[in-house]
DNA sequence: GCAATGCTTGTAAGCGCTTACATTAGTCGG
DNA sequence: CCGACTAATGTAAGCGCTTACAAGCATTGC
């Protein structure tokens, strides 16, 4: 493939002088390959004197090993593969620099790809990864295709579920509990008294998170008004002009909803701009929530209700434990804890 | 759809077939490795009904590469290494979103680490990417020790530098001109009849983007008021709360500056919030303009006037250059263009 | 002082794939 | 129908590193 190098490329092609190798260091400290190789993976079982010495022709020669053949006869990358929806979205991108600076802690190096919330890529993706040599995987929520799970089985490849968490076993996860964390706030919005509630969620096919988001609120409105309370639901991809679009939709209706809680900030945001747009007052006219707390929340005007998500413990607790898993240890799922930030744009409902 | 997969990571490594190789495929499909491994690689070289016959095979058994082996053997590993400074920073997360989508498109994978605007953690960070395989880097603005570019020079790694732009030679870069960028915005400023002016940095020593930003606030100065023009510059990291404690004392100052210009839209934010926090308008008794045109611009009230940065097509187009470098191909730096995008936050000094 | 014991170090066999080169099959003009 | 030439395929030599096993060596107990 990499016949001719362009002009740049084959300048530094040139004359450069192949990198030192592991023969190359053993040769100059007079040692064998197996000693150098002990003295950089397993210092302890070569002599003081030895190990010195070695690590000083190392040193001199400037030895990097070469990365194929360390994965070749290794059977190991110390690369970690993550998938997510997307880092378009503050909350993802958040997650994972948290996850990679743990991973960097623990001498593991991150590997990317998103999924543009698709199924079927993230699929792509994960096999992707995998033949990239991946040593583990991060992935966001539980919802998947069995024969995705079944083919992480089969090739053995340790994995992590991230953003969601379950009670029970399943599989590892390091996240919180979407549906008890809705619940609160949709407990709360209905305590204010409001009656007319409705709810702007990404699509929830295929999308665990925002389901339980969905089904918290139908919960919440049924322990609220009874099984017979019925709440709009609008399903739109998660961005602000979609939110926007949504809660002008919902505004016309009638009776227009005094709350519509969002299934992210995102979305939130976009609604709240377009509410105000409208003419409308939040929360006098109508309250709106969000969900993640991102930066954005707190510089909307009012400033977003929201629930707290921890994404950068989250993103650390999964790196340390993939690190666990890796070195041979054993793992336990991890929840942690949401809150609900309470913040100007909900209310009580306006007494019309 | 859904699914319980029972992730016992150690259940899993317990009696797991080992993944066929080439060699299997080879046997199976009744060729030789060599012709397997043309299927896959160089698919023309191969006659159809022999190519057919061992794609089926590939295809049957599950066949996939084993990375380590093709990369010692082939000596690349369709591997991109990029840093940049932060993924908090959302105009980083979604440059290099873009730049993993166009990679993708390539069949090249990313490698991510963040610097956290330290020198040091970059220069590690390149050598541990390098170490891990990767086949070129994506580096963030051109200020670095030369000693690193040796390096690069030196082991032959191909790398491409963004967020920046330089006419003449040297690195090739897919960026913009931040001097330039800055300066357009500085002028509209002092065009508005602004001449105490104030300016919010990140720190500009080893940053040549907040460096240059700054410069073209200081050059726009000149211009307008002659060379004596004074302007106050608060260096701070790239922070909500830093913005909004830089805004506080500079507002303390007398005479209070009419116009402050921030080094990106985070720090304007964080003025932004902290002036109308102390009962200030803007932009009637200050005005406030940011960089990078993130959405936190957008829904701040009253809305960003900041530098629209096209961080996609950057991330898209440094993609496609290294791409082509890769495979043999010759490439050139890219400017790419931004603008100005009035809003509300920025106005002509209120009469005192 | 000698064998047993436990370290340290060396030897060498792969790991699975790519590719230069050798070999064989196929094509075509004469 | 044959020889020359080209296209298709096979052979086998690494790529650089890890690690099981062997060998060497210094202690230590008797």
């Amino acid at each position: 493939m990499l016949q001719k190098a362009n002009a740049q490329v084959s300048q530094a092609n040139r004359h450069r002088p192949p990198s030192p190798t592991l023969q190359d260091v053993a040769t100059a400290a007079g040692v064998s390959t197996a000693t150098v190789s002990r003295c950089l993976n397993a210092p302890d079982r070569v002599v003081a004197k030895t190990r010195e010495k070695v690590l000083r022709v190392v040193r001199e020669m400037g030895y990097a090993p070469n990365f194929g053949a360390q994965a070749l006869a290794a059977k190991r990358t110390n690369t970690i593969g993550a998938i997510i929806p997307t880092m378009e979205n503050a909350i993802f991108a958040r997650g994972l620099q948290a996850f990679q600076e743990e991973l960097a802690r623990h001498g593991l190096t991150l590997l990317v790809a998103s999924s543009s919330y698709q199924p079927d890529l993230e699929e792509e993706q994960i096999r992707t990864l995998i033949a990239r040599g991946a040593d583990a995987l991060l992935l966001i929520g539980f919802d998947r295709a069995q024969g995705v799970y079944d083919y992480l089985e089969k090739r053995g490849i340790p994995y992590v579920i991230s953003w969601a968490h379950r009670g029970g076993s399943g599989p590892l996860a390091v996240g919180f509990d979407n549906r008890a964390a809705m619940r609160l706030l949709a407990d709360k919005v209905f305590a204010l008294g409001h009656e007319a509630v409705a709810v702007i969620s990404a699509p929830v096919a295929q999308n665990d998170r925002a389901r339980e988001r969905v089904e918290a609120v139908q919960d919440a409105a049924a322990a609220a008004h009874g099984a017979g309370a019925a709440i709009s639901i609008v399903e739109v991809p998660y961005a602000i002009e979609n939110g926007a679009r949504a809660m002008a939709d919902l505004m016309a209706q009638t009776p227009r909803p005094t709350a519509v809680l969002c299934g992210n900030d995102v979305l939130a945001v976009g609604a709240l701009a377009r509410t105000r747009a409208l003419g409308l007052d939040v929360p006098r006219d109508v309250s709106i929530t969000g969900f993640d707390d991102i930066e954005l929340a707190q510089i909307a005007d009012p400033a977003l209700t929201t629930v707290h998500v921890p994404h950068a413990d989250m993103g650390r607790e999964a790196a340390s434990l993939i690190a666990r898993l890796l070195s041979g240890g054993t793992g336990e799922s991890v929840a942690l804890e949401t809150r609900i930030v309470m913040r100007g744009s909900l209310g009580p409902p306006g007494k019309p």
